[in-house]
DNA sequence: CGGCATCCTTTCGGATACTG
DNA sequence: CAGTATCCGAAAGGATGCCG
């Protein structure tokens, strides 16, 4: 687990980099970007993805401060993920990121098709 | 080592996120943005990586199309690493999550310091 | 000087079973 | 439904020694 007590950070790339980085933060994020979702929808949202994995990284994303865990005191319960206002802010640096990674898949695709005549 | 050949993405961000990724590419990434540096000095520059590690990080951005090998063929030999053309369109995305990253850190901090008292 | 080869440790993520 | 707990393999990264 990520400790806000013993985790430091030199660049600030790396501190965004720590935040949204890994396999399937970026992705969650993406699919919170303008919806309020369920832990099981998130779990059918990444296929593959496991409960503990999936906890594990909302458990992160929570602890800094980029999602919020609403719990409804029902049976059986339900539980809603969804950005802050602070995690909101991250949008911008995603699509920043999205668009470049087209960019570079079409580049990356040519290269193949190079390689194989 | 990544290969181009089996290395599959299907999301853009990830994508973005293999290339600039990892412990040591965004601080290459970094340093090369405006200069072009020898692997010594680039060395010298990150503290603490070993030489396996900083040879295997530039391969992989030589690879991905980002950063220029030249090679002077002298005694002693003098190897000089830069942003291709297509690496400097990576600036800009650099430049968000430096940006991001900041406002990230001051929040932590406060933070870090509520929970002292 | 600019690496490569080898070995080792640490971290990340996957699989599965179980529970309030 | 929304998770925990436990175990395991893969991958990233570090340390060190050698070489053209």
């Amino acid at each position: 687990m990520k400790n806000i007590e013993t985790t430091e950070y030199s660049c600030p790339v790396e501190a965004t980099l720590g935040v949204i980085g890994g396999k399937w933060k970026p992705l969650i994020l993406w699919h919170l970007k303008e919806d309020v979702l369920r832990y099981n929808t998130l779990q059918q949202m990444l296929p593959g993805i496991s409960p503990r994995m999936l906890t594990k990284q909302l458990r992160e994303l929570e602890d800094d401060g980029i999602v919020n865990r609403k719990m409804y005191p029902e049976i059986p319960p339900r539980v809603e993920y969804s950005l802050t206002d602070f995690g909101k802010t991250i949008i911008p640096v995603l699509e920043a990121l999205a668009q470049w990674g087209l960019t570079y898949m079409d580049i990356r695709q040519d290269r193949k098709c190079e390689m194989k005549r």
